[in-house]
DNA sequence: ATGTCTTTGTGAACGCGTGCACAAAGATGA
DNA sequence: TCATCTTTGTGCACGCGTTCACAAAGACAT
């Protein structure tokens, strides 16, 4: 039976052994002392906690460039996830297939939604039609939304709305290439609190990195 | 002069007020007892040391969807970013105008580089051909790297890299997702797949997420 | 001027997560 | 069976970030 134990784990992964232990007591997953953790049961209990057991069907409306890329990206089969249907206002779009999967009308959001069981859903629209269709993602049935659109969605509760913007980590970036050059001009360091849509993680500090300001 | 209080933009932001006067004590940027911070001067501070107020050029290398979706991103050119050129290895892209800017090949990658001052790459190519273009704009003098590609690349000490996978964000509300269907449905789960006769089949505190998982 | 009122800036307390250290548990060999 | 060794699981303490609470500072009215 091959195992691995915490201390080798933490080691690969870069972080303490004793956390990793904890985090694992999470899980119910018992290692066994003297010798470690089964690998094959470790595996399949952090996948099945991750929800990675599981068929995610999925939508994605507005297919544009971004929803073209988020269709054909193939991470996603390997999570747990299906593209269940690509959705898009522009009737010209209608039938043609992209990925292998052809493209549907908005018309049909809710009959889609409805008939696939789908409880996700990912909007790549231009940021005008995304509170629209978000709406009506959720009066069908959808419970929790990724957003790719650059505009704050407002959901009831019950609803989880996680925002992605792409420019974010490119100024993260940025940020630490003007500290990279100019550590000599200015010797102050600052923070900026942005309004957060709903639970975006932020980490900690690192050395003097405002706190708001992702490693 | 207009003005607003700690306390009007902690209750917009969703954060405790007197943490974001300590933030902003960072920034050297006073504000007025008794009145607040004069919103002029705060945005501009603001922006400066978040570097919106630098001009950033960066490349983008691979010109597929997520490459042409991200050309056309609006959200850059606000925040200080200007695409200095798109690169991409099909020679048939070559001169062809994506978003208004016009392809070029990646043979000429380090002259591009070197001509534009880049010192921010954006990596929207394949798996397989990140790593090598990668190299390049490392040995170019990019010193910032935004991978898109699905792959851990290694770079030298004093380059940063930064990986953005689009499904981790897809994982999280799955995650949530699963937590909302319940506690009693996941039976059927550990039937198939699970390396049986383990005993504690049942998962941890049900209460609380683990540490591992962003919010 | 002087007092009152509002809001900042910050020292200090609090709470929480991380890491340490160790007892308990099981493996292994004599 | 007993001794020894390895590694887990976790109580506890420490450190750090967040929050509280208040003195200081400036605006404004009298």
């Amino acid at each position: 039976m091959p195992t691995v134990s915490s201390e080798e784990l933490a080691a690969a992964a870069g972080v303490n052994s004793a956390k990793l232990r904890k985090d694992f007591s999470y899980l119910g997953s018992y290692g066994t002392r003297g010798v470690g953790y089964d690998v094959e049961y470790l595996v399949y209990q952090i996948s099945r906690e991750l929800g990675l057991t599981q068929d995610w069907p999925v939508v994605i409306v507005g297919i544009g460039n971004l929803g073209a890329a988020l269709a054909n990206y193939g991470g996603f089969a390997s999570r747990g996830f299906r593209v269940a249907a690509l959705i898009d206002a522009d009737p010209a779009m209608a039938g043609k297939p992209v990925a292998g999967i052809p493209v549907q009308h908005t018309d049909d959001l809710e009959k889609i939604i409805d008939e696939n069981g789908v409880s996700i859903g990912v909007i790549a629209t231009p940021a005008g039609a995304a509170q629209p269709v978000c709406d009506r993602l959720v009066a069908a049935g959808v419970t929790s939304i990724l957003n790719f659109a650059p505009t704050v969605l407002s959901v009831p509760d019950g609803v989880d709305v996680r925002k992605v913007d792409l420019s974010i980590e490119l100024q993260i970036l940025a940020f630490h290439e003007q500290r990279k050059a100019g550590e000599e001009a200015e010797a102050q360091a600052g923070a900026a609190a942005a309004p957060a849509e709903r639970g975006n993680d932020d980490k900690g500090p690192d050395g003097d990195v405002p706190a708001v300001m992702p490693a």
